[in-house]
Order: C-alpha cells, then sequence, then structure tokens
DNA sequence: CTCCGCATGTGGACAGCGTACACAAGGCTG
DNA sequence: CAGCCTTGTGTACGCTGTCCACATGCGGAG
C-alpha cells in the first residue's frame, strides 16, 4: 500500500499528489548523476511511476522541468556556501571575520562545483534566460541566492574597510569570474581529475589573487 | 565535377572522397549555429549528401565526431588570439609589448567568446577529455593552443620583469579561471546581452585584475 | 589488362526520446 | 448528489543514435 515511487502500474490513488515535486526530485537525482543532458523526461516520469504525458500538467516542456530543476541544484549551491560561513571559527576582530566571509563565498562555491558536479552544471546550465538567478526558489536558507551572498559578502568587506569603496561597484563580477572559471576547469577542464587537497589549494590561490586583485 | 555537398541523392562520385572533413565542417556549421548540443550526426551527413550510417567509417561514435568539432573550434579560438596580437600598435618598449600581448590573449579569448558563442562552448565542452586540449588540431596559425599562446604571453611578462619569477608557476591557471569565468557570465550567464562595449569593459577589468592579483 | 579485396557508402531496422491529441478517472464545488 | 475541470492514460508521430547485412567500385596483385 506505500510505493509512490516504484515501477509504472502501481499506484494506490489515481491522482498522485505532489507530482510536480516528485518529477522536480527525480530530475535532480538525475542531473546529479549526469548532469542537465541527462534530466530526461521519460526517465523522471518513469521513476515518479508516472507516465511520459503526466509531466505535461505540470511543465509546458522538458525544458521549464530542467528550468525548474536548475533553480533547486541553484539553492542547494547556495545552502553549501551558507554552510561553509556556518563553518567559520569565530574571528578575533570584524575585519578578520569579513575577509573569512568572503572567502567562504568562494570556497563552499569551488567545494559545491567539485563534491556535486552534476548539480553544478546543471545549475548554471540555462537555455532560455539565466536573470532569474536571483528568483527566491534559486535560493539558501537564508532566502539569499549564491550571487546576492557574494554581494552581501563584498559589502561587509568595504564596511570592514579592507575593499575601498569606489572598487566596491561591478567586484562581484570580478571575484565571480574568477572562481566560476576556475570551477569550470576543475569539473570539466585541464584541471579535471586534480586531487582534491590539489584543487582545495588552487581554490585558495584563485581567491589570493581576487582579493589582491579585486 | 565539384559539388559534394548538395542534397541526398546526387554526387558523381559513389565515394565522397573528403567525407569526414565534410562532416567536421557541418559539425562546425551547426556548432556555431547552436552548441555543442547542435551537432547532431544526422544533420551533418545530410548536408555531406551522404547517408547517416557513412559516418561510422570516420568516427566511432557521435561523440568522437563532437569531439573533432571541438578541436577544431578551439582552433579557432587560437586563431583569434593570435589575430589579436598581430593586431597590435607597434609599442614603446619591450616590457610595453610584452604587457600588450598579454593583454591581447585574453582580449582575444573575450572576442571570441562573443562573437562565437556557439562555437566557443563547443569548444570547451568535452565529454571525456579534455587533456588533449594541447593536441595538435588544436592549434592555430602558428601552431600553438590557446593555453600554450597564454603561457608564452606569461613567460614574456616574467622576461620583461613585469612578473616575479616565483609567481609564474601556476599563474596560467589564475589567468585563465578570471578570464574563462567571465566568458562564461557574458555568454550565458547574467552577463548575457550586455552591449559589446560594456562587455569589452568588464573584459578589460577583469584583466586589470589579474595584472593585479597574479 | 583484368580481377578481386577491402575500404567506403547504402538500406533497413530498432529502441529511446520529446511531444501532440483524444480519452478516462475522480476529487472539488455547487 | 451531480457534474466540471484538473490530472493522469493511450496511442501515435517524427526525430535521434546506432546495429546489421549488403552494394559499390578504387587500387594493387597477377
Amino acid at each position: 500500500m506505500p510505493s509512490a515511487e516504484n515501477d509504472k502500474p502501481n499506484r494506490e490513488t489515481y491522482r498522485h499528489g505532489d507530482l510536480r515535486n516528485a518529477l522536480i526530485e527525480a530530475g535532480l537525482e538525475l542531473a546529479r548523476q549526469g548532469g542537465p543532458e541527462a534530466v530526461v523526461l521519460r526517465a523522471a516520469t518513469r521513476q515518479a511511476g508516472v507516465v511520459p504525458n503526466a509531466a505535461y500538467r505540470h511543465f509546458t516542456d522538458r525544458n521549464a522541468l530542467l528550468q525548474a530543476v536548475s533553480q533547486t541544484a541553484m539553492a542547494h549551491l547556495a545552502r553549501t556556501m551558507e554552510a561553509e560561513q556556518a563553518a567559520l571559527p569565530p574571528a578575533t576582530d570584524e575585519a578578520a571575520a569579513a575577509r573569512a566571509r568572503f572567502r567562504a563565498v568562494g570556497t563552499g562555491y569551488l567545494r559545491f562545483a567539485q563534491e556535486e558536479p552534476g548539480l553544478f552544471r546543471t545549475a548554471f546550465h540555462v537555455p532560455g534566460d539565466m536573470a532569474h538567478a536571483a528568483a527566491p526558489t534559486a535560493a539558501g536558507a537564508a532566502g539569499k541566492t549564491p550571487f546576492e551572498l557574494l554581494g552581501a559578502a563584498l559589502d561587509d568587506l568595504v564596511k570592514a574597510g579592507l575593499l575601498p569603496e569606489d572598487r566596491r561597484p561591478g567586484a562581484e563580477f570580478l571575484a565571480w569570474s574568477a572562481v566560476h572559471g576556475l570551477a569550470a576547469l576543475l569539473i570539466d577542464g585541464p584541471l579535471r581529475g586534480l586531487h582534491p587537497t590539489q584543487a582545495h589549494d588552487a581554490g585558495q590561490h584563485v581567491i589570493d589573487m581576487i582579493e589582491r586583485g579585486i
């Protein structure tokens, strides 16, 4: 009598009850293992124990499903970044704390990229429009998207006097570019397969460069 | 006697003669317009005026074809970077020249990403192994791959005394990360659709950051 | 100069994909 | 309790990548 995500034939109620979320969850698992191109509509419906066309009651498109999965993956990224900040040891002074929080943004970003490459690639696979990377569905526990977390960390850097105010505008794009680029090189670029500790060092070097050059 | 890439039925010789290259060429055009996922085996063979299975005499896989297209796209990138350096005005002194050549590496890279986003994404779409980004098929006119062009520019920076020798090791990954990340943001990230001049400015800012932080 | 082997292109088939259309089930509102 | 409208089903189509057996004819052996 239980069982809702089994094979095809058995479900006790005609209605699934929560198909939309079930599809997103299934898509998320597919994305985790194989990246965005592995998010296959028919596979997701199969996992949800439903016929392929049922998906069209909740998503106009395979693309719409992928979009929803992508948003959720982005939210996971946000949570990893938040966790990285939360795990920070108490800092001696406010400036050190701001600096540590800023670095944690980048470190968490890179950690997620390496631990969940499929989800990371899916989060940044945006066929249509990425403007809604700022959508609330992409936010973490604190309601902030990865982009907003970075912006907040930069603001703190300014407040702490570690970043001149006139350098603040546009700084998120400098920092984001560097960290995102490294993530790309690590995931499927020439730095792929780097030992995790080496990858961590590379990440710290990139963040050093950002601090110096921002 | 000419005419080899027509419709399906007409080709005068039973053998195509240069099918492998024809398929790569067709794939390149598909990639230009729609990125890596647009490189469809059947479409390429159609364009070459050949039956789908003919492709399997030259590529084991769709993936093998895509790989070949990707390499060619990488070579185009190399040529764009070389062109950017070649277009440099004569510099006053050697240090200025080295610096200009270094910046041209990044500027050319970003120019290609924006002018040919489909090819750029295809060049960096490496399903299997990207180790052979250093393969000769990925090189430009001077026989250097994009990665090697960057390395050479950095070496010149050291020779010109603009980059301390102890900062040289691993510097390519710092620079590459930053520029590649910006390219990603510009192509299908939140910076997409930026006015070309604004995009150019963003590129210069990122390169500024690299010069400061490297 | 002829003949035949083997590389190259053809034809047909299959499973899997996204998606459109008409139909079935059954909870919700009146 | 009736019926509507949302949700899930069934069937079908064209597209994809790929497998298999077969056809063709170029180039070297005789």
